[in-house]
DNA sequence: AGGTATATGTTCCTTGTTTAGACAAAATAC
DNA sequence: GTATTTTGTCTAAACAAGGAACATATACCT
C-alpha cells in the first residue's frame, strides 16, 4: 500500500503502458533467454500480437536480437529465439580496496569476459586515477574485439554522495570529499558510476541472472572484511536514504562501551567482526592502531587464521568462534530492523562457514524477537563470485532494465 | 532504480493508465481540497478534458463530491469545488494499551469527529472483545447521524501477522497467537484491520493531510512508552519485511551486556529508554519485575518524574537526562541504518523535549557516521495528536487512496 | 447597459495502445 | 498427402490521453 506523493507524482501518459510492458518484456527476455515471442506472450498473459510489437521495438533499439530458430516441441512452426543483445558491448567493473584494486570485463548481463586483474592501490588520488585509467584502457585494448564499452562501474569502501558525485569519506584509503567520477569520465571518455561497496554487493545479488536466486522479498547483503559493509534491498530497490548513507549496520553498536571502531565511535558491530578485530583477538592485542604491523602479524590474514583453526589451533578456533558469535548477534539487529527474506554474507570469514554456521545461527536466534526471525535464510557468497565487481558492473548495466517510474 | 521481478510483475492493461491517473487525481483532491477541475488539470499537467473525465469517474463512484462554487480570482467563470466525500461515512480507531483501551471516531480524512473515550483493558481476550464490541457499537449509535462505518482499525502493542491475521505476541497484554480480526468482524459486521502500534504511528504520519507535513523521503516513527515501537516509511510505503516484523529497532542493542529487556534479550534500546527503565533509574531499582508495584512507585509516571525534574529535583533530572542520552544513541542506529529524511518521536518523555533535546541531539551526533546524519530532523509528536489512533484510522481509510501496483 | 476579455468545464476529433480474432507460414503426425 | 498444431503477422475494435474548439459564466471597460 504505497502512498502517492502529492508533490512528486508521475502522471500516466499515452506511452506509459507501452513503456511498462516494454521493460517487462525486456526483463523476461533477460531472465528466460532464449525465449520466443509466443512464450513471452504466455508469460506476460497478453496476445501474441502485443508481444510481437514490444519485441520489434526492442529489436529496433538494438536491446535484443533474433538468434537461431529453436526446436519445435510437438508439431508446428519453430520459434525464433530472442536474446539480450550483448554482442559488441561490454562493461568494466572496478573494485577499489585498501591494498589492491581489481578490474573485470563483463557483458551487459554481467557475465565475466576477462580474467580479474589487479594492481596496487595508490592512496594518492591523482596517482591512483592515472593508474586506473591506464589499466582500464589496456583491458579495453586487450579485448577490443568484444566491442564498445558502455560504461565503467567503480566501487569504493566508503561513503558516496550520489547527488554531488563524490566519495565523501573512505577511511581505508584516506580519501575525503574526492570527485572520482568527473575526472575519470573525462580521461576515459566513457560514463563512470561510483558506489559504496556494500550497496554494490546488494545490487549484484538483486540484478544477478542466476536462475537459482529468487529476487522477490527484501534482502540484505553483509560484507565482512576490513570493515563491515551492508546493502539493503527493499521492494526490488536499494535502500539509499536521504544522503545515500542508509544501510550502515556495521556501525550499529553491539555494546556502546565496546572496543573503539575506525569510525570514531565505540562498540560498533564492525569493531567486533572485522578481519582486524578477529586477528586482534587472536594475537591478544589491538592491531588496528599499528600502521606498519610488526613482523609477526604483517602478512597474516584471516584465511591463515582459519587454516590454523582447521589444523587444530585452539586459540585460532576461539578467535573465529568469537567472531561468529558477534556476527550472529549483529545479524539479529538486521533481522529485527528489516525482517529480510534472506541475508547474503560475504568476506574472508565465510570460508570457515561450515565451522561457524551453528554459532552464528544460535547467536542470531538468541537476539531475534520472533522465532521466524531466528531461522532467516543466510546465504554465503564466496569470493570467487566477485560480488563487489559484479555490483560495479550492475551500476552500468542495470539502469537499462529498471522499471519506469509511475504514479 | 527498481528491478522488475520476473515472477511477480504486473503487465499494464488498457485501463492501467486510467487507474493510475484516477488515484493521482483522488490524492490531489485529498491533499488540496477544495480544488477545481481546472486546478487539478494544472497540477497534473494534463488537459482539462482528461481531468474532467477522471473527476466524473470519481463522482460516479461517490469518492468525491461537488461543493459550492468558489470565488473567481480575476474574471471568468467560477470554479466548482471538489471535496473528498466523507459525508455519511466514518471510521473507528481503537488503541489497545496495557492499562486502558482508547476509541475515537473520525471521517475518511482522519479528522476527529468524536471525543476520545476509553475503558479499562481486560487482558482476557474474550472478555476484552465483548467490552470492545459494546463500546464500538455505543459510539456508532451516539454518532449515528454521521452515517455508516467503513471499518474499524485496531492497534496493539505487539507483533501482528498480516498473512494469518493474528496477534502473534503482545507481551504487555499477555496475548499470544490471538485472532482478534475475524471474531470482531463477525461481532461488529464491519471490516476490522489490526496492526502493530509502532507501524500504525508511522502510517499516521505518512497519511496525515496536514499541509505542513511533507511526506517525501523516508521517515521513521519512534514511540517511547512502556516499550519502544518503531515504524519505517520507505518510498511512501511502510517497511513490513517478510513477516510484518520489520522496524523493531527497540530491540537493537545499545550494549549486549546491558539490562534485561522484556523481550528476553539483554541491553536492548528499549531496556534503556522505556518509561519503566527511566523510572527504574530514578528509584534506583528494577521496577519491571514487580507486577504489583510497591506503594511508592505504583501510580508514579514519567510525567510525574518530568514535573519533579522541572521543579528542581536533581535525581529526577539525572534520570531523564540519562534516558535522553540513550534515546539519542539509539536514534543514531536508526540514522545509520535507514538515513531517514526525518524522525518522529512520540511518548511521554517528549513532554520534556525542551529539557532533553540538546542531550538527545549530542548523543545522536556522537554515534552517527556522517555529519548530515547528526543533524537529521527530529519532530516531536505530542500525545494530543493521538498518533496511535490516527494510525488505526489510516488502516481503514488509506487503502482507497493507495497507488495501484504496476510493473 | 453592452461589449470584450478571461477562466471553467464539456465535447469532439486525433493519435497511440491494448484486446480480440483471423490468417499465412512452418513443422509434425497420421 | 492431408490434417493438426504452433508461431508470428495483420486487421479491426475498444479505450485512453492529447489537442483544440465551444458553450458558459464572470469581471472589466467603455
Amino acid at each position: 500500500m504505497r502512498k502517492i506523493n502529492p508533490h512528486g507524482f508521475k502522471v500516466a501518459r499515452r506511452g506509459t503502458s507501452r513503456e511498462i510492458n516494454r521493460q517487462i518484456a525486456l526483463n523476461l527476455v533477460r531472465a528466460h533467454q532464449p525465449i520466443s515471442r509466443a512464450d513471452l506472450a504466455r508469460l506476460m498473459n497478453v496476445r501474441r500480437g502485443v508481444a510481437s510489437l514490444l519485441v520489434s521495438e526492442l529489436l529496433d533499439e538494438g536491446l535484443i536480437f533474433e538468434g537461431a530458430l529453436g526446436e519445435a516441441v510437438g508439431r508446428g512452426r519453430r520459434p525464433t529465439f530472442l536474446y539480450i543483445d550483448s554482442r559488441q558491448r561490454c562493461v568494466v567493473g572496478v573494485d577499489i580496496r585498501a591494498s589492491r584494486t581489481y578490474i573485470m570485463l563483463t557483458d551487459l548481463m554481467g557475465r565475466q569476459l576477462s580474467m580479474v586483474s589487479s594492481f596496487q592501490t595508490n592512496h594518492d588520488v591523482d596517482g591512483f586515477m592515472q593508474d586506473l585509467v591506464r589499466r582500464v584502457k589496456q583491458v579495453l585494448i586487450d579485448y577490443k574485439e568484444i566491442g564498445a564499452c558502455e560504461g565503467v562501474g567503480v566501487v569504493v569502501p566508503g561513503m558516496v554522495d550520489l547527488a554531488a558525485d563524490r566519495v565523501l569519506h573512505a577511511p581505508a584509503l584516506g580519501w575525503r570529499d574526492v570527485n572520482l567520477r568527473d575526472p575519470l569520465t573525462n580521461l576515459l571518455g566513457i560514463p563512470v558510476h561510483i558506489e559504496n561497496s556494500g550497496k554494490a554487493c546488494a545490487l549484484a545479488q538483486l540484478w544477478t541472472t542466476r536462475s537459482d536466486v529468487i529476487a522477490s522479498g527484501n534482502s540484505v547483503f553483509v560484507s565482512v572484511s576490513d570493515g563491515v559493509g551492508t546493502g539493503i534491498i527493499v521492494n526490488g530497490e536499494l535502500l539509499r536514504g536521504r544522503h545515500n548513507a542508509a544501510g550502515e549496520f556495521g556501525h550499529v553498536p553491539l555494546s556502546i562501551d565496546g572496543p573503539r571502531c575506525a569510525c570514531g565511535a565505540t562498540g560498533c558491530w564492525e569493531a567486533y567482526v572485522s578481519n582486524i578485530a578477529t586477528l586482534s583477538r587472536y594475537f591478544g592485542r589491538d592491531l588496528s592502531e599499528q600502521k606498519p604491523r610488526d613482523t609477526e602479524t604483517a602478512a597474516f590474514t584471516v584465511e591463515d587464521l582459519i587454516a590454523r583453526a582447521r589444523a587444530g589451533d585452539a586459540k585460532a578456533l576461539a578467535a573465529i568462534n568469537s567472531t561468529a558469535r558477534y556476527l550472529g548477534l549483529g545479524l539479529a539487529s538486521i533481522v529485527n530492523a528489516v525482517d529480510p527474506a534472506r541475508i547474503y554474507v560475504g568476506g574472508e570469514i565465510t570460508t570457515a562457514w561450515s565451522l561457524i554456521e551453528p554459532i552464528v545461527r544460535s547467536a542470531l536466534r538468541e537476539r531475534t524477537l520472533t522465532e521466524f526471525g531466528g531461522v532467516t535464510e543466510i546465504h554465503v557468497v564466496p569470493a570467487e563470485e566477485h560480488p563487489r565487481l559484479r555490483g560495479a558492473v550492475a551500476l552500468v548495466a542495470a539502469p537499462a532494465f529498471a522499471a519506469p517510474m509511475v504514479a
